[in-house]
RNA sequence: GGGCGGUUAGCUCAGUUGGUUAGAGCGCCUCGCUUACACCGAGGAGGUCACAAGUUCGAGUCUUGUAUCGCCCA
């Protein structure tokens, strides 16, 4: 850590920007200041609270992490310039099956294992893998500018967020919202745990429905049946037909005999079958199968389970006791094929129920689980949301919010790993009787026995995750913290996790805290390469936040994903814009360079003295007035969270107003003015370029602050400076401005359309009529950046005889521009070119002759809109008077 | 099967209460090393806003339908 910046800011600023040479010690200074902390702000100030979404401790950075450090450090830092007490609490989770999974890798390559080295070594070593590894992702997010507050960093495992999570068990125990039971559960082979409905997903994949007889006891009959998997038929309870269905009808009571085992289950009928489908007679798995589970319970089957944990076949399932699954499904369809019982097998694409981690096959089995009663906790959380309290950004995604809490199922919060929160559960070896504790017991309450072992089992991460914002400050205690900074304001994350995580937090916010956790869900979307492609390994087109960084900045890529997203979609990034705004940083810096190398001696005047606007000229009037439009809208738009428009007009301010004509302007005054005007240029070079640095700092933090401490300012550091007020709005300064630029650039048109050498001063001839005494006044301006002969500007009202070998424009209100350009004249072109302009305008006065004969458009639209119509037709008819007048001529 | 989103310049994308000549970056063309910046400056070309119908004085923007790509849920 440094105190200390790591430049000179009394010194010149390197030619070259080059951010490598001042993000990470900045970060380090700011750190060490304290910057991030909301203590910075004063004793009574308001608070804006983000709990961080907490990256998996062991993990390695990526977009995702770099979207989410974006959005909500810009947030963050936005709040803390307007004073209130930021607090961004960061931390870590710890990851269950992904932490587990890297520490059973490392073992093994040890030449050991989980199961040999016991429960107890493993987190030994987990722990020592945590400390070890757990300080990387963390300083990742360091580089990537997040000023979170690190003093109050937290992981799910410490201790505290550890009794919060016991605390949020037993009391949910207690109050019947946690119950254990053994239901039909998803079952990971590999992983050798369940795991929640959230944790697998569908794919569609080509498969085989293999048709076959299921013999009618006593009978030479048979019911033709359909099944994707033919080991379950071991497991059938029964076969189910839909009771109007005619072709069955009669064997409705009948008996029938599971192939190979020839065990005897009933045919039984039930209205979810669905006619259509394969043969119309369905096999009834209560075991196997999610939607077979629930018919069995409605019509009393026996649950026959016929597959172990590694998924091969357990001893109910006969002769294929031991085999795998899928060897078992070949083997069993061979015999049947042998006994006569096939009809025949096609292809079929069905949905396979895949881990969302590893992509394995998840079996539907029955199991002893731990679940969370969901019914009570979903309505709250609709009503938190469908009352207004919770608002979520876009807001499409309210209607997929409601429907998934509405037909939300128990959540199955228990895993069978070492690596994660214990449940608290003990079970007295002497009576059987269950223990759910806030304390370790050491002997049964009820025989007082102290054999007592604890469960198994550990908590779905989630279930600590959904604890976060209040757990992190301190709950269950009454902390200060919890006091000031709970409920948070804005939840942050990808919309991928609104299920897993958010509106657990809500429903759990709810329940323990009788409070929403935040008042506002803003959703961003994936980070996909520039062709829209999901990253992935095996595509090898995963792009590297550290590399990009490394390149472009940390700046660069922030700015990117900031400006090229837009709420709850994804984005494709594309390198080429993150070197754009490389070069926009770039940009920054030398604007500051040149803004710094003209202070010179007068750098503490400048800063000292207040501006005078009465002693001010047109392009400073303008500039600030530009400005205080930028301000007010930027403001407006960051409060509205649409973060990416707002930093797009910043950058095109910056750049397309500031950096390519104030600055332009000031160069000529800082070279021909007098005192007083240079100084004034200095005052508002400064006032402008401070300024718009703080508007963008939450954008870029880095070049912002570089940049600004070579700046006169009063402040330590731009992360604490004042967010700008929008002043005061020079209409009349603007419209003038526009008017001048307009002439500037249609001058240089035309030079350019005559190949007149770029170097090469002109003569000018300008009729302005009205504007005549405005134009004289900054004829500097436009001799000097249209590069016209000083001594041979004439600006005159009216002009009776034009000049005859002279290129014309004619722009707004009619103003003549004349440029003798003696030797390059061509007639026939200047004839060409002034026809295509006047059939331009034609075209123009045309439309708007039709849009005014309209007696609806008239009667109905506003009254500014038609003003300004007629007022767009009649400068268009000046214009085309003089250039017809001027072509008669010619 | 239900729901949602995208379809705008060669490429990647903005476009927030509908306002009449649709923007940016990159790429492209023509110039220019002018003492902040060649990570630059000046000028320019390029779009019937997927398609169809409707509402409206006026539609990229609202409604309905179609096509197509993608996502979520069953």
């Amino acid at each position: 850590m440094t105190a200390k910046l790591p430049f000179n800011p009394e010194k010149e600023m390197a030619k070259a920007y080059n951010p490598k040479a001042f993000e990470t010690p900045l970060y380090e200074w700011w750190e060490a200041h304290g910057y991030f902390k909301p203590e910075v702000a004063p004793a009574g100030a308001k608070p804006f609270v983000i709990a961080i979404p907490p990256p998996n401790v062991t993990g390695e950075l990526h977009l995702g992490h770099a979207m989410f450090v974006a959005l909500e450090d810009l947030m963050i830092r936005y709040h803390r310039m307007k004073g209130e007490a930021a607090l961004w609490v960061p931390g870590t989770d710890h990851a269950g099956i992904a932490t587990q999974l890297q520490v059973e890798k490392m073992l093994r390559r040890e030449g050991t294992s989980r199961e040999a080295v016991g429960r107890d070594e493993f987190l030994r070593r987990t722990w020592e893998w945590k400390a070890k590894y757990g300080g990387h992702i963390v300083r990742q997010l360091r580089r990537l500018g997040a000023s979170c507050d690190w003093e109050r960093e937290r992981f799910t495992m410490d201790d505290g967020l550890s009794r919060a999570v016991r605390e949020a068990f037993v009391t949910m125990y207690e109050k019947g919202l946690i119950y254990r039971g053994e239901y039909l559960i998803n079952w990971s082979p590999g992983l050798q745990t369940a795991v929640s409905d959230l944790e697998v997903e569908y794919t569609e994949e080509d498969g085989k429905l293999y048709y076959f007889k299921y013999p009618i006891a006593g009978t030479d009959d048979y019911l033709p049946v359909a099944t994707t998997r033919p080991e379950t038929i071991l497991g059938d309870a029964a076969v189910c037909v839909h009771p109007d269905d005619e072709r069955y009808r009669h064997l409705i009571g009948k008996t029938c005999l599971v192939p190979i085992l020839n065990r005897t289950i009933p045919v039984i009928h039930d209205t979810y079958v669905d006619v259509e489908f394969g043969t119309g007679a369905l096999k009834i798995t209560p075991a196997h199968d999610p939607n077979d589970f629930e018919i069995g319970k409605r019509h009393g089957l026996q649950i026959i389970n016929v597959m172990n944990k590694d998924a091969t076949m357990s001893e109910h399932a006969g002769p294929y006791a031991g085999l795998d699954r899928f060897a078992c499904r070949q083997k069993l369809w061979a015999d049947m094929e042998a006994a006569g019982l096939t009809i025949r097998v096609e292809d079929y694409r069905h949905q396979v129920p895949r881990s969302q981690r590893g992509g394995e096959i998840i079996e539907p089995l029955v199991s002893t689980q731990w679940f969370v009663k969901m019914r009570g906790l979903a309505d709250a959380g609709l009503d938190a949301v469908r009352g207004g309290e919770i608002r979520i950004i876009p807001e499409r995604f309210v209607k997929v919010y409601y429907h998934w809490l509405e037909n939300i199922r128990d959540w199955c919060i228990s895993r069978q790993l070492w690596w994660g929160h214990r449940i608290p559960v003990w079970y007295c070896q002497g009576c059987g009787e269950t223990i759910v504790a806030r304390e370790d017991p050491v002997a049964c309450p009820k025989c007082g026995d102290a054999k007592l072992e604890q469960d198994p089992d550990v908590l779905d991460t989630w279930f600590s995750s959904g604890l976060w914002p209040f757990s992190t400050l301190g709950w269950p205690d009454d902390t200060p913290d919890l006091r000031r900074f709970y409920p948070t304001h804005v939840m942050e994350t990808g919309y991928d996790i609104l299920f897993f995580w958010v509106a657990r937090m809500i429903m759990q916010g709810l329940q323990f805290t009788q409070t929403p956790p935040f008042h506002t869900i803003y959703l961003h979307g994936l980070v996909r390469d520039e062709h829209g492609r999901k990253m992935s390994k095996t595509y090898g087109n995963v792009v590297d936040p550290l590399e990009v960084m490394d390149e472009y900045g940390t700046d660069a890529l922030r700015f990117t994903l900031l400006t090229g997203s837009s709420p709850g979609n994804d984005m494709n990034l594309s390198l080429d814009k993150v070197a754009a705004n490389r070069n926009f940083s770039n940009k920054i810096w030398n604007a500051t360079r040149f803004v710094v190398s003209n202070l010179n001696s007068s750098k503490q005047d400048v800063g000292a003295t207040t501006m005078n606007l009465a002693s001010m000229d047109l392009p400073d009037h303008w500039i600030i007035s530009r400005h205080n439009r930028v301000i007010q809208e930027a403001t407006r738009l960051i409060e509205d969270f649409n973060f990416g428009e707002a930093g797009r007009q910043l950058y095109d301010f910056f750049w397309n107003e500031f950096a390519d004509w104030y600055i332009e302007i000031a160069k000529i005054r800082l070279k021909n003015g007098d005192a007083r005007t240079q100084n004034t240029t200095r005052q508002v070079l400064v006032h402008v370029l401070d300024h718009t640095l703080r508007l963008l700092h939450p954008y870029i933090p880095f070049v912002t602050e570089a940049a600004w401490q070579h700046l006169p300012h009063a402040a330590n550091s731009l992360s604490i400076a004042p967010w700008p007020e929008p002043g005061r709005i020079f209409e009349q300064a603007e419209t003038d401005m526009k008017l001048i630029i307009n002439i500037i650039r249609s001058v240089r048109n035309v030079r350019s359309e005559y190949n007149v050498e770029p170097g090469r001063k002109i003569p000018a001839l300008i009729v302005a009529g009205g504007q005549t005494a405005m134009l004289t006044k900054q004829s500097h301006l436009l001799a000097n950046l249209a590069r016209l002969d000083d001594s041979r500007l004439q600006l005159t009202e009216t002009l009776p005889e034009k000049p005859s070998d002279a290129a014309t424009i004619v722009v707004e209100g009619g103003i003549e521009i004349y440029l003798p350009l003696a030797g390059l004249m061509d007639l026939a072109a200047e004839r060409e070119r002034l026809q295509k302009e006047l059939a331009h305008l034609e075209q123009g006065v045309a439309r708007t002759e039709k849009t005014l004969a309209n007696t609806n458009f008239v009667g109905k639209a506003p009254e500014t809109v038609v003003a300004k119509e007629r007022a767009k037709l009649a400068d268009m008819q000046a214009q085309i008077a003089k250039l017809r007048e001027r072509l008669a001529s010619l």
